[in-house]
RNA sequence: GGGCCUGUAGCUCAGGUGGUUAGAGCGCACGCCUGAUAAGCGUGAGGUCCGAGGUUCAACUCCUCGCAGGCCCA
């Protein structure tokens, strides 16, 4: 007995099992005492039976959990103990749960609890994300009113209150799930994003970083939403683009060029003719090619594009009507001036406008390779306007209207302006060609107004500034798949913008930034509340509340002494809030000092790939930003963390996406109902990398995460615990591991190996692949092969070789629960406590030097075993002649070295295929013919373009040659003409059976049967077959596995002799304790009547009530 | 339009550094077992490895270009 399994015993309970031991040994065998036990207070290990559903093992459990405390939240760790950092990423609770966040907090509970098994102390923190435009959003609807006109009518006091009781409506849905699934999560004392702590660590963050001049004010173009007055975050966006038609206009502006005689004109291309109103240049790519094209006939202009766009634009026949003039680099065209289209704006001073610019950002691939540029209207042309000081024109008000005053389209909304702007540019002389287009294009998603890209004061966490450092950060972390580290992610890192973390909305953390009214230059932010107490000079009031509208109150003169310091209106980015938990979560750096330092950075954390540019970046450039002002953060820190589980997303059966309004989401509670959490969970996991979307079809989680449980209940319960409890238990009368059989090694040998396996794979994440080497071990190993080839072992309690079978199965069950306890954790803590009396939750996840011994020699020949054996009834298949028919031989190859080994275990083949004798065949034997084949790989070294004719050449050796070949003589082939001296290395042999056997192949592994079947063997199989009847007719009467019975049996001659000849054996087999073969040619009256493979026999039996 | 991922049997997935019968489980067919029985087991049939080029003696594997699906971003 390992050490391990003492720790769970029960004095009380090993007491009677001695007593029931003893009383074996008197020879009264436990079964033929009456079957199981019936007082079932006295069993000791109880059964499951299939009625026991998993949804009520698992409720079960979760109140033994409760009752006995398993999972305490506020265990400290122990002194001495290593700490694993785990952040929870928090969700929105204005939502139900749903089937894909039973995925993702699976795998947020599947790492902890593995490390928390090798002995880690583990936070487990919960959280609560709270702010933002979605919970907006939900209050809106619930109000039933949209937009900020509303909100602002019923009040930001009354909308934020709602918001805030809008915030937990599902909190108790989330909380019981979790429970239910048994994600461990304090859900006690939870961080929650409105908290006065938790708002008052971002302030900090927030004027942390204004302190390096990280908190920046600018302007970004942002879509907005001209109905709801308000920009919109790239979530929202995302979500409402929609196919549109739009104006398709080509312009041609004249060159501003006095050296030309001939007018010159270049074309441009827009789908927002209303933009021409604030054009201040054009750009073209410096790289690309261009062409000046004058007409054949009459030319009075000539007209410059992009090469590549000559035949779109001016069509396909372009060279019957227009002859070139020359052609242009676009560098070549940057810097000369033209005159913009409308000229109903003033241009601002000191700013460049009507000229052209070379950025790299234009394309050829539609329009003319002309890009007109309003920097107040487009991210790329902000951007250019920043870098050439181009002229900023935004004649369009918040509610995207142009002013009265403008001329033809004053007042109008910019969509509407489109056509009068066409008609008069078609007056001025400067559209070319008008047309439609269809395109995709954003929509605002409540409104399904067009969006604008509108320029926008914002304020910018300037992460420009530290892209660097967040890139050496990133470059420490260990992403899970890695590609979504360096590709999705870095290259995101890579094309960082500044990050517009301003929101004008109401239901956020307030940007705590304060400006003087008289003088915007003078700046302050606050970062806490006794900072913002000590400004208004004054306690702030016992029920404070930092968000909208109260804290718009708080304003104090300005230390300038002219003009009033006053709140700027924005509220911040909630995402903004979720970056900050690492520190916020512990109201850092107002208390926990040393929590904080103990828990930053993560060692885990794990969510959605969506995430990507959410919390996995907020959390990176919030911590990269803050820098040393937390701790363990200092420049070339990790990032804030170690390692990352991205999942992806679950799909319906159909690998559709689960939405509401497709009818096709899944009900975590029901399916969880249905199969049980320990399925659900494994099935999630195991069914392929969680990286990967997934399908969630109920079906095959019956069929796969579900059986495999079956599975392992059936093992534990129909053959360990059923027969167990007829006699055994642990004891130091357990034959010592080096004296039970090769089967019990090998298996514990597997164990040990798959123990190692699973914890190596979930050290490295990999939570897929340490699944499927548990689940395989299990069907494979133990149920397919050990138990099979066991059964009957444990058919008796006494021996000592059903004693080192029990105590096997036994450790390997008990182990086997500790591996798959991260990923099934009620089954295998109920199966663990019934095997040595603890939780599976509190046991080391790995043995370490108690485990048992490795012996790859004899993992490897029992592979081999395996190999032969389903050759083996595939021969036998093949040769018509089912396995309860024994035969006489079996002739075997193998490999060479694996001869010896493979021999020790013949007695396995020989009971599993039935076979009196198995024969081990070497090349020389006359029942082996060889053949070869080319080892490609060498060949190809050796040989080159010559290999297929030096491969056919070895393939042609003839069966003699290679005998000898393999004896050490010089074989030869020829290729090319030229003699080759034949390497060992250089082929593959292949051995085969020769003559009367019926052959089964597999690579070089040979079983070959010998279908002769004796007059003997004849016999043997009717007796076996006799056996099989009775014990059917046992069954179909009744009859417990105990119970002895009268047999008489009769029939044909051959039946007859056949019953005579094994009479002591078939007695044995079937508990018969009289037993007579009846040479009456009638078949008595009560009797069955069966056919033996074409035999007439009849059986007749009753239980033997004396006994 | 850009980035990343995926595409292998009906389904879900494996297939180091290229090497010659492409594997497994499930499902299916046929059969076994009946002392795990609302269980257990075997055998078998299923594949132009998304397509087209290319590199190579040799490509599911490497390269290029496509196609389809997904996610993210414009």
């Amino acid at each position: 007995m390992s050490a391990g399994f003492a720790a769970g015993s029960d004095a009380g309970r090993d007491r009677r099992d001695r007593e029931r031991c003893a009383a074996e040994v008197d020879g009264t065998r436990a079964r033929g005492a009456g079957g199981p036990v019936s007082d079932s207070n006295r069993e000791k290990y109880q059964e499951l039976t299939a009625a026991e559903t998993p949804d009520a093992l698992e409720r079960a459990l979760l109140d033994v959990w409760d009752a006995e405390g398993l999972f305490d939240p506020s265990f400290e760790a122990k002194p001495g103990q290593a700490t694993f950092v785990f952040y929870e990423g928090p969700p929105t609770a204005n939502g139900r749960p749903g089937i894909h966040h039973v995925f993702a907090r699976t795998l947020k509970d599947l790492i902890p609890r593995h490390r928390a098994m090798k002995g880690f102390h583990i936070t487990r923190k919960a959280g609560w994300d709270t702010h933002g435009l979605p919970v907006e959003i939900e209050v809106e609807k619930a109000l039933g009113i949209s937009g900020k006109r509303d909100i602002e009518a019923i009040g930001v006091a009354e909308f934020n209150r709602r918001c805030r009781d809008s915030v937990f409506t599902y909190r108790g849905d989330w909380e019981k799930l979790s429970k239910r699934m048994a994600y461990w999560l304090d859900y006690e004392r939870p961080y929650v994003t409105y908290s006065n702590d938790y708002v008052e660590s971002v302030w900090w963050a927030l004027s942390t970083m204004f302190t390096k001049g990280l908190l920046t004010q600018g302007h970004k173009i942002l879509p907005y939403c001209p109905r709801c007055e308000t920009a919109l975050s790239s979530h929202e966006v995302a979500q409402g683009y929609k196919d549109v038609e739009d104006p398709s206009t080509y312009i041609a502006l004249d060159l501003d060029d006095a050296s030309s005689a001939m007018r010159r004109r270049i074309l441009v291309w827009t789908t927002t003719p209303w933009t021409l109103v604030s054009n201040a240049a054009l750009a073209v790519h410096p790289d690309l090619d261009y062409v000046e094209l004058q007409k054949k006939t009459g030319a009075e202009f000539t007209v410059i594009l992009a090469e590549s766009r000559v035949a779109a634009v001016l069509g396909a026949d372009w060279a019957d009507r227009w002859v070139r003039v020359r052609a242009l680099r676009g560098s070549e065209l940057v810097g000369m001036r033209y005159a913009r289209p409308l000229d109903w704006v003033e241009y601002p001073d000191d700013t460049n406008h009507e000229i052209i610019v070379g950025e790299p950002f234009v394309s050829a691939d539609d329009g003319t390779g002309v890009v007109h540029m309003a920097p107040a209207f487009g991210a790329d042309d902000y951007g250019a306007g920043q870098r050439h000081n181009l002229s900023f024109i935004q004649p369009v008000d918040a509610r995207g209207r142009f002013p009265e005053s403008m001329p033809i389209v004053g007042g109008r909304f910019i969509k509407d302006a489109d056509p009068l702007i066409v008609d008069e540019l078609k007056r001025r002389d400067v559209l070319w060609k008008d047309g439609r287009f269809v395109h995709s294009y954003p929509h605002c998603w409540r409104c399904g107004t067009p969006l604008l890209y509108y320029a926008r004061g914002s304020w910018f966490v300037k992460t420009t500034a530290i892209k660097d450092d967040m890139i050496a950060r990133n470059a420490q972390v260990q992403w899970q798949p890695p590609e979504v580290g360096s590709g999705r992610f870095g290259q995101w890192l890579e094309n960082n913008v500044d990050w517009a973390v301003s929101r004008d909305r109401y239901w956020g953390t307030p940007l705590p930034v304060w400006i003087n009214d008289a003088d915007p230059t003078e700046i302050e932010v606050i970062g806490g509340f006794a900072h913002l107490a000590e400004r208004v000079g004054r306690a702030l009031p016992e029920d404070f509340d930092p968000h909208k509208p109260y804290i718009d109150a708080y304003t104090w003169p300005a230390a300038s002494g002219t003009g009033t310091m006053r709140r700027v209106p924005e509220v911040i980015d909630a995402w903004f809030d979720s970056g900050s938990m690492p520190f916020a979560q512990w109201h850092y750096p107002f208390e926990n000092a040393d929590v904080v330092a103990g828990h930053f950075p993560a060692d885990y954390i794990c969510e959605g790939v969506d995430q990507t540019r959410g919390w996995f970046y907020s959390l990176l450039a919030v911590a990269t930003a803050l820098g040393d002002a937390l701790p363990n953060n200092a420049a070339g820190a990790a990032a804030p963390f170690r390692h990352v589980l991205v999942n992806d997303l679950v799909l319906d059966a159909n690998g559709l996406k689960m939405s509401k309004s497709k009818g096709n989401a899944v009900d975590p509670w029901r399916v969880i109902a249905t199969h049980g959490v320990d399925a659900v969970r494994l099935f999630l996991i195991s069914t392929s990398q969680v990286w990967i979307p997934r399908r969630f079809d109920e079906d095959v989680l019956r069929q796969t995460a579900g059986r495999f449980l079956v599975t392992l209940r059936n093992t534990y319960s129909g053959i360990f615990a059923q027969y167990a409890n007829l006699g055994w238990s642990p004891s130091d009368r357990d034959p010592a591991i080096s004296a039970r059989p090769a089967l019990d090694r090998w298996v514990l040998s597997r164990l040990a190996t798959v123990e190692a396996d699973a914890d190596r794979l979930l050290e490295a994440y990999e939570p897929t692949l340490a699944a499927r080497v548990i689940m395989e071990f299990v069907d494979d190993d133990i149920s397919n092969w050990y138990v099979r080839q066991s059964r009957s072992r444990f058919w008796d309690t006494g021996s000592d070789d059903s004693r080192a079978a029990f105590a096997t199965l036994h450790d390997v069950l008990t182990i086997v629960c500790r591996l798959l306890a991260p990923f099934a954790p009620f089954l295998t803590d109920w199966m663990h406590r019934q095997l040595v009396g603890s939780s599976v939750h509190t046991a080391a996840y790995t043995r370490g030097s108690g485990a048992s011994a490795r012996d790859a020699a004899l993992e490897r020949d029992m592979a081999a075993v395996r190999t032969l054996c389903r050759l083996g009834r595939a021969a036998r298949e093949e040769a018509g002649i089912k396995v309860r028919q024994p035969l006489g031989r079996l002739v075997c190859v193998v490999p060479r070295d694996e001869v010896a080994g493979v021999q020790a275990l013949a007695g396995l083949i020989a009971s599993e295929l039935n076979v009196k004798t198995v024969v081990f065949a070497g090349s020389a034997d006359d029942l082996v013919r060889v053949s070869a084949k080319g080892n490609f790989r060498v060949l190809g070294k050796r040989f080159g373009k010559a290999t297929p004719a030096a491969a056919a050449a070895i393939e042609s050796l003839t069966s003699a040659q290679l005998q000898a070949f393999e004896r050490g003589e010089r074989v030869t082939i020829v290729v090319d003409g030229v003699e080759h001296a034949l390497e060992p290395d250089d082929v593959v042999l292949t051995r085969s059976a020769a003559g009367d056997l019926v052959v089964a192949s597999d690579g070089v592994y040979v079983a070959a049967v010998d279908p002769l079947v004796t007059g003997e063997l004849r016999r043997e199989g009717i007796a076996r077959e006799l056996v099989s009847r009775v014990q059917r007719i046992r069954k179909d009467a009744g009859l417990a596995v105990s119970d002895r019975i009268r047999l008489i049996v009769g029939g044909v001659t051959e039946v007859r002799e056949a019953a005579r000849e094994h009479h002591v054996w078939i007695a044995g087999e079937v508990l018969a304790t009289v037993f007579e073969v009846e040479d009456s040619d009638t078949t008595p009256p009560v009797s069955v009547v069966v056919d033996l493979d074409g035999l007439a026999a009849w059986i007749t039996l009753e239980r033997d009530v004396m006994k």
